[in-house]
RNA sequence: GCCCGCGUGGUGGAAUGGUAGACACAGGGGACUUAAAAUCCCCAGGCCGGAAGGCCGUGCCGGUUCGAGUCCGGCCGCGGGUACCA
């Protein structure tokens, strides 16, 4: 017999399935179809890991639903756009295009030989023309819908390289290759008005069964509903313009704990100080030069700055609170101003003690006592407390009541309103980069901010740009920019921003139903495939990309480019856990990070070290695979020395979809020497005759397998179904049955590896004599009937505890299974002559006897 | 900081509130072999014990329950997200 040789066998069935067209996509009217979609790959090159993983598990279901009968679309494309391209042109002088499909089909090569039931005839790449022109078209149909507006907001500016950085790119406040130190700048950007979406979003996340809880409940909490209460307090001796300041609070039962007012330093207000006040000036500078990410906002040290400035409270026009800018404040969220009340929020609290402001309780707990000097007292919001300052319901309430009594008291007598209010901010698409979809539009001193023609799309990037400069090169180019107006056709300017990339992936599952139609999709098709019945990527993407996928699709929705029933265009979501790996970590000359690939690092006895020099290499824990830290494996290796099976089964086999894998290379071997035994198990059963003993047993375990490894692959327990597949290859090995029994065993066996092992399985399946190719045989069937054990084996507890064991019918009546287990020696002795105290029969389950 | 997860033998992990550790990896013992590889068989949570058996055990502390890895509360640690990484 000769060996099992995964080099040989896999290009063949590849070949194979390809000759019969298997899985290309067919709408097909009268069949179900089945729509499943992992989330595409950022072409940076090379297959990793966790590339593996999430389509192998994309590809399990895929076979599984094919061999189900559906009419199955799985098909793949490129999340192209971005800015390692630029990068790559920055550092090896590469034409981020010609970088980006260099990697493409470096990867696509290598998807290839993964054996994944793939409809290639529907690839595209998000920087071809022919799909950002039609991404174009739609954002120019959200302009007609009022779905895209412009205004100004603040990025991070690199005031050496004079360049707009993205917030990977600072690090510790500076850019990462100037070390300058990052400063906010306002812009003029286009946003889409997702906000307006927020109830909407919210609400229909109710409706997602199939989705997991946890990316609900992040996306509920990103929305960020909340009821308050927005009012104004009159200034005293204000400048121009601001007699009042308006605040929004949620916590409007605190207003009697008032202490200060906190301003962001980005406030109309504190902007007008600085006018006339070096000193604000100043602070406010020092403020901008935290970075814009809401980390480092939150993260920095909480800093104030008094202004002077008094305000009236409400409820008292003799009781004046100070004005402060405070660092904390967001400009984004609520009016960008708020008041403080030390007694009931930690922060408050903290910048109270730290500038010497008075702490005032407004309640305290129902029974019992707090130190409000030591720290803020911040009860559950339905936990009933004692109001020491209430101005509005009763005396003892919950904090939601006195919320809701507060807005209703205020709103009485004039004190501003109760209103609703959403964290979710609107989706800021502009990027000041070369690498992304033109932003299609043309900027004209006449007309204004005109759409490009529609006729005139694709705007196309321009080839010839230089990358010697920072800053987006298409801001500087000779001829792109300069155009006729499409309105008035005088001179103009093109727009210069192009897209974030979140929008190429915010509908990309919709151009695959109609990958090359001259619209952005296609009715028909739309209608037969959508929605995606089950959506696989990271739980990185829990809230961004899913939350912008859910809005566009809305958008395309009311633009005419979706159906209705496609607003919610991904009918059940799962995210699989990441694939982790050690970090290899030395230091520079200026003590910054310079990250290794794993197979640079050798292990010695001293540690970890660099191959090539032997310097030390400091390991930090497992942390997501990512390209800049250099944490990936290759699994290309994987393939070419074990073939893609064994990659296959091991992505699945070593740990629950759901979690994190670290991968190693120890199990790699394992899984090989596995499929090698159930090839010669194969080969062994091809040739065997005779007859034998157990075939009964030998079939029931057959149906056992097929219920359990369903239902594992039902339930993306694809880890436990392995394990079954691994129990049933001992049983049947070790089985006498006769050899029809073991042929087909052997071919059901082959049936339910198919969508994980789909080459051994053809191979398999082949020799047995399987009917054409199991990737296109129909999924067996258990049979109930074979499932059911006549007896069963009952734990008996004393006291909850395990002490014995019975074997019983399984039909015997409850009080016989009593009278059993009263009767079993371990029993007798534990109640010494006395009656138990209680005794709990869990017919097929447990007995447990209370003494 | 805030939001969301996760934590089980030496390792990856299994377990509708009902026998904790299935199935593997690494390890140990044995068979086969001149030898090795490969393959096959067996052992294996910890502690005590010759054994029978006993005690302990799912990050830590507490609670609910006849019964908790699983549910609830509070900690600790790790990971993801934090709106310009994708």
């Amino acid at each position: 017999m000769s060996r099992f040789q995964p080099n040989e066998i896999e290009p063949k069935w590849q070949a194979a399935w390809e000759k019969a067209g298997t899985f290309t996509a067919r709408h097909d009217p009268d069949r179900p179809k089945y729509y499943v979609l992992e989330m595409f790959p950022y072409p940076s090159g090379n297959l990793h890991m966790g590339h593996v993983r999430n389509y192998t598990m994309g590809d399990v279901v895929a076979r599984y639903k094919a061999a189900q009968g559906f009419s199955v679309l799985h098909p793949m494309g490129w999340d192209a756009f971005g800015l390692p391209a630029e990068n790559a042109a920055m550092e090896r002088k590469v034409h981020p295009g010609d970088w980006t499909y260099a990697n493409i089909e470096n990867m696509k090569r290598q998807f290839a030989s993964l054996g994944l039931s793939l409809d290639w005839s529907r690839e595209f790449a998000t920087c071809d023309p022919g799909y950002y022109g039609q991404q174009q078209a739609m954002f120019i149909d959200f302009m007609e819908k009022g779905l895209v507006y412009r205004k100004n907001a603040v990025v991070n500016w690199d005031p050496v390289d004079m360049t707009v950085l993205a917030n990977e790119q600072v690090e510790d406040g500076r850019g990462w290759r100037s070390g300058a130190v990052v400063e906010r700048r306002e812009l003029t950007q286009w946003f889409f008005r997702i906000s307006d979406f927020s109830e909407d979003l919210l609400e229909a996340l109710d409706g997602l069964d199939n989705w997991p809880e946890k990316v609900k409940s992040m996306q509920r909490n990103w929305i960020g509903r909340s009821r308050g209460l927005q009012f104004s307090f009159s200034t005293v001796s204000a400048p121009e313009g601001f007699d009042r300041i308006e605040v929004y609070t949620t916590r409007p039962d605190t207003l009697m704990g008032a202490s200060f007012i906190g301003v962001s330093p980005d406030h109309p207000l504190a902007k007008a100080l600085e006018r006339d006040n070096p000193d604000i000036a100043a602070f406010n500078a020092e403020c901008r030069k935290t970075g814009t990410s809401e980390e480092a906002l939150e993260k920095a040290e909480k800093k104030g700055f008094d202004t002077g400035l008094r305000v009236r409270h409400p409820f008292d026009t003799g009781w004046e609170l100070p004005v402060w800018i405070a660092n904390f404040i967001l400009m984004d969220y609520g009016t960008g101003a708020i008041y403080g009340v030390p007694a009931h929020d930690q922060r408050d609290h903290d910048f109270a003690v730290k500038y010497g402001l008075p702490i005032i309780d407004t309640f305290l707990p129902a029974a019992g006592d707090h130190d409000i000097r030591a720290a803020a007292y911040v009860p559950p919001k339905s936990e009933p407390v004692r109001y020491t300052r209430g101005f509005a319901g009763d005396e003892v309430q919950t904090g939601e009541a006195a919320i809701e009594a507060a807005i209703r008291f205020c709103e009485g007598n004039g004190i501003g309103q109760g209103v609703t209010r959403f964290r979710l901010r609107d989706w800021g698409l502009s990027r000041q980069r070369y690498w992304g979809c033109p932003i299609p539009v043309v900027h004209c001193d006449a007309c204004g901010v005109v759409p490009e023609k529609k006729e005139n799309l694709p705007v196309e990037l321009p080839r010839d740009v230089s990358f010697d400069k920072p800053g987006n090169p298409l801001d500087r180019h000779p001829t792109w920019r300069d155009v006729p107006c499409p309105h008035c056709g005088r001179p103009a300017r093109r727009e210069t921003d192009t897209m974030d990339t979140f929008v190429d992936s915010s509908w990309y599952y919709a151009r695959f139903t109609a990958p090359h139609a001259t619209t952005p999709t296609d009715p028909v098709e739309a209608d037969y495939w959508m929605n995606v019945d089950q959506y696989i990527g990271g739980i990185e993407h829990a809230i961004l990309h899913l939350l912008y996928s859910r809005f566009f699709a809305r958008a395309m929705h009311l633009t005419g480019h979706l159906p209705q029933k496609a607003i919610e265009p991904f009918d059940a979501l799962f995210t699989q856990g990441m694939v982790t790996h050690e970090i290899y970590v030395t230091r520079d000359d200026r003590d910054r990070p310079v990250y290794h690939l794993p197979e640079h690092v050798e292990w010695t006895e001293n540690g970890a070290q660099l191959g090539a020099t032997g310097e030390p290499v400091e390991v930090i824990p497992s942390a997501k695979m990512s390209k800049s830290k250099k944490n990936v494996v290759d699994p290309v290796n994987i393939v070419s020395s074990y073939g893609a099976d064994t990659a296959r089964w091991f992505v699945l086999s070593d740990s629950p979809p759901e979690r994190d894998v670290e991968w190693t290379a120890a199990g790699a071997e394992a899984a090989f020497r596995h499929l090698s035994r159930v090839w010669r198990m194969a080969n062994e059963i091809a040739t065997a005759t005779g007859e034998g003993t157990g075939d009964t047993e030998l079939l029931r375990e057959v149906h056992k397998t097929i219920h359990d490894v369903t239902m594992g692959i039902e339930s993306f327990g694809f880890n436990t179904s392995v394990a079954r597949l691994y129990a049933f290859t001992n049983t049947l090995h070790k089985s006498k049955a006769g050899a029809d029994a073991r042929r087909q065993a052997m071919r059901v066996m082959a049936q339910l590896m198919s969508p994980m092992t789909p080459h051994l399985a053809e191979e398999i399946w082949a020799l047995l004599d399987g009917e054409g190719l199991v990737a296109e045989a129909p999924w067996p069937q258990a049979d109930p009937a074979m499932l059911v054990e006549d007896t069963v084996t009952m734990p008996i507890q004393i006291n909850g505890k395990r002490k014995a064991e019975i074997a019983v019918a399984r039909d015997l009546p409850k009080e016989d299974i009593e009278k059993r287990a009263l009767a079993h020696d371990a029993v007798v002795k534990a109640l010494n002559g006395g009656a138990p105290k209680k005794l709990i029969v869990v017919p097929g389950r447990i007995i447990n006897v209370v003494i």
